[in-house]
DNA sequence: CTGAAGGCTAC
DNA sequence: TCTCGTAGCCTTCAG
């Protein structure tokens, strides 16, 4: 029997406006028809291009996705109907619920082909569209080459007449490492299909073998793991599906056929592996990747004055190789900038113009392009400069970008918190105020050992107290004024005023949804006297109200209360892996010793950076020394003989600018290091003739020993 | 509900 | 009436 939703075989159906369906769809020749679906409206128009240029409109149909489908496999029946997609898709293709496919031929389209962008979002769109068929109608992924992927490269490199084209990032890694890094070939990226041109898409659908891969028909084991990949009480198996990730790993493209298990566990993994990185913090900062990009361009451009935090987000992008939407990078900088009760305790920028407040929970921030942003001097404290030269940057495209983590003086991931949700894994770490965090540093300076910590929140006036090992309580404040009046003075952390509004607007009308009972008031009026930053409701209680509220407590009866549970605290500790964390002393226990390395660390680089100093000065005193007592003649020699002269001497060269290509080798460096260039002895030769007159001579001698005498003990 | 991601529709 | 910019919405993922 034909179900209502169900789809059907016709040659023409309409009401789905972006369909670019194929002429031959649902006719006698549809099985030799295409429907390409694509993310999202750009890669369609690609598509309808390129079939423009190979006249494929007949057997080739297009019809654009919005981003992530849905994950059909525990949705609701509800959800499942009032999703535009999912209907569409059926529509299209002409599904009809529960049948056993055995061929094609009662379909609109023969094939099914995805066409998403080449990266990891890309692959987990490609994954929920192998789940909704498998899930609905797996009897389809057993036919072959009904499932078919239109794959675009990412990276080309060429020499001459040998080119090479890669389809994944970790090939073109493997062949780099194999081929000197790549040195003599010049190289192409291809991001996103949306930067393709006309010209490439026509390019693309002309070769449409090379560019088409089907997968391997369904077998039992691939419906295991595709299980496995999307159900959702499936997080644990998915846990340790990650956990046996070998670094390296990709989809060989150079292939006839995916199995599904290979896309599984060879492409889909590689999102789920992002997935996490990009949601879950590292343990040394507390920051995730998108926000320690924000900080570092913050530094690199050392902010002095206020920039508008749409402006700032541009130089992000350029600065860090930053690969995702500007709305996403715009929303991390206003959440690095909130500093309302329940946001940061410790706010990195600041907030200039309106960042959002307890009202909505920041929701009722101002558009990035209204607001403007710095950076305190707190953050430089904590984030210190003088780490800087310690810290292990990474590099993509060449480019000098974040460092793998910064080593923040107190544990941030403590200070401001974290909330992250990954794939198999989350996290889910409250605020801590930074006296306890310093006062348990010490403790662990002396040898002692730790106390255990309490949540807080700065500006937070309630109460939090623990009811379980890892549970709080947390409660706000209701007062009884007089028989007829309470004031509510504080809400539960991240309980936001307008939310608790509403209810104690449902509370006076005593309805839902606009609807009205008044015999179910229990509040007869009432006032707001909130500021920007504290709550305070004042409560005219009809006396039924007064006395429910009384019977059953004020905390229960307006839901003054809420649980932070510390169960659930994860983060990518010091050796870059996943861990789950205890307690907030676990967290701290794994920082401070991190952190006192990289005290050294420190010292240790300032002490090299004085002695290099100290050595200037001493080179500039003797080399000033040698000219006045004329045992170094400068007049009318060529710089090149002078500099022969001073290494004879055994002069040092200090090299201008302060960091080399990192691309040297350590060799070449170190016997730069001895020789020096010509230009390596300007700090001798550029001292200006003029501060050798006899005038200028007896004093800054003088002063020159005595700055590198100072310089001596210090470093010493 | 949280937040870093993918995306479009409607105003 | 059309275009532009964008607020507001849908989706994933774990607990």
């Amino acid at each position: 029997m034909l179900k209502k939703t169900d789809g059907a075989k016709r040659t023409r159906i309409g009401g789905i406006a972006k369909l670019e369906d194929a002429n031959w769809a649902g006719g006698r020749n549809a099985n030799r028809c295409t429907l390409i679906l694509t993310e999202g409206d750009s890669a369609k128009a690609l598509a309808v291009s390129g079939l423009g240029a190979i006249s494929g409109r007949d057997t080739f149909g297009v019809f654009p996705l919005r981003g992530k489908l849905l994950n059909v496999r525990e949705a609701s029946h509800d959800q499942i109907m009032k999703n535009v997609e999912i209907q569409n898709i059926k529509q299209i293709l002409g599904l009809k619920h529960n049948h056993d496919y055995k061929s094609v031929d009662s379909l609109r389209y023969g094939q099914l082909m995805i066409m998403t962008d080449q990266d990891h979002d890309g692959s987990h769109i490609k994954g929920l569209i192998i789940n909704f068929f498998d899930h609905f109608y797996p009897s389809l992924l057993r036919i072959p080459n009904f499932l078919v992927e239109f794959i675009t490269p990412i990276v080309k490199v060429w020499k001459g007449k040998q080119e090479h084209t890669f389809y994944t990032m970790p090939e073109y890694e493997e062949w780099k490492a194999k081929n000197n890094d790549g040195r003599g070939w010049e190289s192409k990226y291809y991001k996103g299909l949306g930067t393709s041109k006309a010209t490439d898409a026509a390019k693309y659908f002309s070769a449409i073998d090379k560019h088409r891969l089907a997968f391997d028909p369904m077998k039992p084991e691939d419906r295991q793991l595709i299980d496995m990949a999307f159900n959702k009480k499936k997080a644990d198996d998915r846990k340790e599906w990650l956990r046996q990730f070998k670094p390296g790993t990709y989809l060989d493209h150079d292939i006839k056929t995916i199995p599904l298990q290979d896309f599984v566990n060879k492409e889909l993994i590689l999102f789920s592996m992002a997935d996490n990185i990009r949601s879950i913090p590292s343990v040394a900062d507390g920051l995730k990747p998108g926000q320690r990009k924000v900080v570092f361009a913050c530094f690199k451009r050392n902010l002095k004055k206020e920039i508008k935090v749409a402006q700032l987000g541009g130089y992000v992008s350029e600065n860090t190789a930053y690969h995702h939407g500007e709305v996403s990078l715009t929303a991390t900088i206003v959440g690095l900038a909130q500093n309302f009760v329940g946001s940061n305790n410790i706010n990195l920028l600041e907030p200039n113009g309106q960042f959002g407040t307890r009202m909505q929970g920041g929701k009722d921030a101002a558009s990035a392009r209204y607001i403007f942003t710095n950076v305190p001097r707190m953050t430089r404290t904590i984030f210190h400069q003088a780490d800087d030269a310690i810290l292990n940057y990474l590099t993509e495209d060449g480019q000098r970008i974040e460092p793998e983590y910064y080593l923040p003086t107190v544990p941030m991931v403590l200070v401001n918190g974290a909330d992250g949700i990954g794939t198999g894994w989350s996290t889910s770490i409250p605020n801590y105020n930074p006296k306890d965090i310093v006062a348990n540093i010490r403790r662990l300076m002396n040898g002692e050992e730790q106390e255990r910590m309490t949540p807080w929140f700065r500006g937070f006036n309630g109460t939090i107290e623990r009811i379980e090992n890892d549970k709080f309580k947390v409660s706000g404040i209701a007062t009884k004024v007089d028989d007829k009046t309470i004031e509510i003075t504080e809400l539960p952390v991240r309980k936001w005023t307008q939310d608790f509004k509403e209810m104690i607007e449902e509370m006076t009308s005593g309805g839902k949804d606009g609807k009205t009972d008044a015999s179910a008031s229990v509040i007869k009026d009432y006032e707001e006297h909130h500021t920007d930053t504290t709550v305070h409701f004042k409560l005219h209680m009809k006396d039924s109200g007064m006395k429910a509220a009384e019977a059953e407590g004020f905390e229960k009866f307006f839901k003054l209360t809420s649980t932070i549970t510390t169960s659930n605290m994860v983060c990518f500790d010091l050796q870059g892996k996943i861990k789950k964390y205890a307690s907030p002393e676990e967290i701290l226990a794994d920082f401070y010793p991190k952190r006192l390395e990289f005290y050294s660390l420190r010292k240790q680089h300032l002490a090299d950076e004085l002695n290099k100093e100290f050595e200037r000065l001493s080179n500039q005193a003797r080399f000033v020394t040698m000219i006045i007592k004329k045992e170094l003649i400068v007049n009318n020699k060529k710089k090149k003989d002078l500099v022969t002269e001073l290494r004879e001497l055994k002069f040092r060269p200090f090299p201008k600018g302060a960091k080399r290509p990192e691309s040297e080798s350590e060799d070449a460096l170190e016997e730069e290091e001895e020789q020096g260039t010509d230009g390596d002895y300007d700090y001798l030769l550029g001292m200006a003739i003029w501060s050798l007159t006899a005038e200028k001579v007896c004093c800054p001698v003088g002063t020159i020993t005595d700055i590198a005498g100072r310089e001596a003990s210090h470093s010493a």
